[in-house]
DNA sequence: ACATAAACTTACCAATTGGTAAGTTCTTGG
DNA sequence: CCAAGAACTTACCAATTGGTAAGTTTATGT
């Protein structure tokens, strides 16, 4: 009876190829979700868009939860990268909120469609995601927060509510992602960038 | 073979509470779209909320779509009818600005459902929306706009890109309704008003 | 060649979806 | 009391939902 460990190579492959296709499937997935929300978005939706079977992303994922919850992950992994810049110009504020901002609009032009899945988590009343929130936002926020706080106390610069300021920053810049086809609306044609930094 | 025509006066009583219970359904549906989305509730979900059967829904409104069209319509009533303050203090920027914030801020405080469901269906991208965001919103908009202009030509203010500032008022404002459940999370409890006039 | 495991399908399932058609009850004017 | 319309239910319907179970194909190491 011969047994048949897989060598380490070709595990590696297939698991390569394996995650390629699972990053096509929450990459898909995301793209629904970000426009109609979890309820509205079937898996048999999700199955076509990527040219399989429903029951192939059920192989996959065990159920329609555990793939929206990599999404929401996978969407958090993005938006926290996109935050750190921060805290890297600690010492220049009018620096480290130009940084700050320009990141997030960064974040809003390169994936709306994560920015959209997060709002619509949040405006939903982040039913899933509570607990992520609280263990990996909140305290990058507070972190932040507490850099305004130094510096308002070093008169460096005006005591501000550091908290609502970070609050008007964040759904200003995200607004430029969730809000795309208002916005285009407005203006007629869909820009950013240069007016946005004189605000 | 007696005709009975309903006495106008009946006809008044019956057409108020017709209105009464369409209204609770308006309410109802509300609510829910606001927090799952139109893909995420089901008329059964609306019909045992009001206390009634899917069918009797179906009718007063002919359709889903028909139903959530009309809970827009309504939602955009409200929207517009807080949005006309900046118009009235045409004459003093900073007045008509914080006049302009507290009401959008009052907006968001007391009509949080109505803010969800606009910011729902401008995530989606406004599919049923955009022929009334397009006749009602835009003009609205481009006449606060307007008047931002010639406030800075008249030089009484810093000249400033009017479209984008709306962008950032809207967004801010809207913030704390849409995004209210992870402001709470940020702060620990959801408070309002002091804080933000000052930013 | 061949066993084995991974990858993918086919065949179902009960529950729910939006919606239609045909009743039935309630109200009201005469 | 009764005709008649409005208000509401009951009975369906085909399509779709998320999910299970049991296949079948494909790749791979020996």
């Amino acid at each position: 009876m011969p047994k048949n460990p897989p060598s380490a190579a070709q595990l590696l492959k297939r698991h390569a190829t394996r995650e390629r296709l699972e990053q096509e499937i929450l990459e898909a997935a995301k793209r629904l979700f970000a426009k109609r929300g979890y309820g509205g978005v079937s898996l048999d939706h999700i199955a076509r868009e990527v040219g399989t079977a429903k029951q192939n992303l059920l192989y996959y994922f065990s159920s329609k939860e555990a793939l929206y919850r990599r999404v929401l992950h996978g969407v958090l992994d993005v938006w926290l990268s996109y935050m750190a810049a921060i805290v890297d110009h600690a010492d220049n504020p009018e620096m480290a909120l130009r940084k700050y901002i320009a990141g997030k609009l960064r974040f809003s032009r390169d994936h709306p469609h994560d920015s959209r899945v997060y709002a619509n988590e949040v405006i939903s009343g982040a039913p899933l995601f509570a607990q992520e929130i609280k263990d990996r936002v909140v305290p990058a926020l507070q972190a932040d927060i507490a850099v305004f706080n130094r510096w308002a106390e070093q008169g460096v610069c005006r005591p501000v509510d550091a908290a609502h300021l970070m609050v008007v920053l964040w759904a200003s810049t995200q607004a430029y992602a969730d809000s795309a086809s208002q916005i285009s609306l407005v203006l007629g044609k869909p820009q950013l960038e240069q007016q946005d930094f004189a605000a």
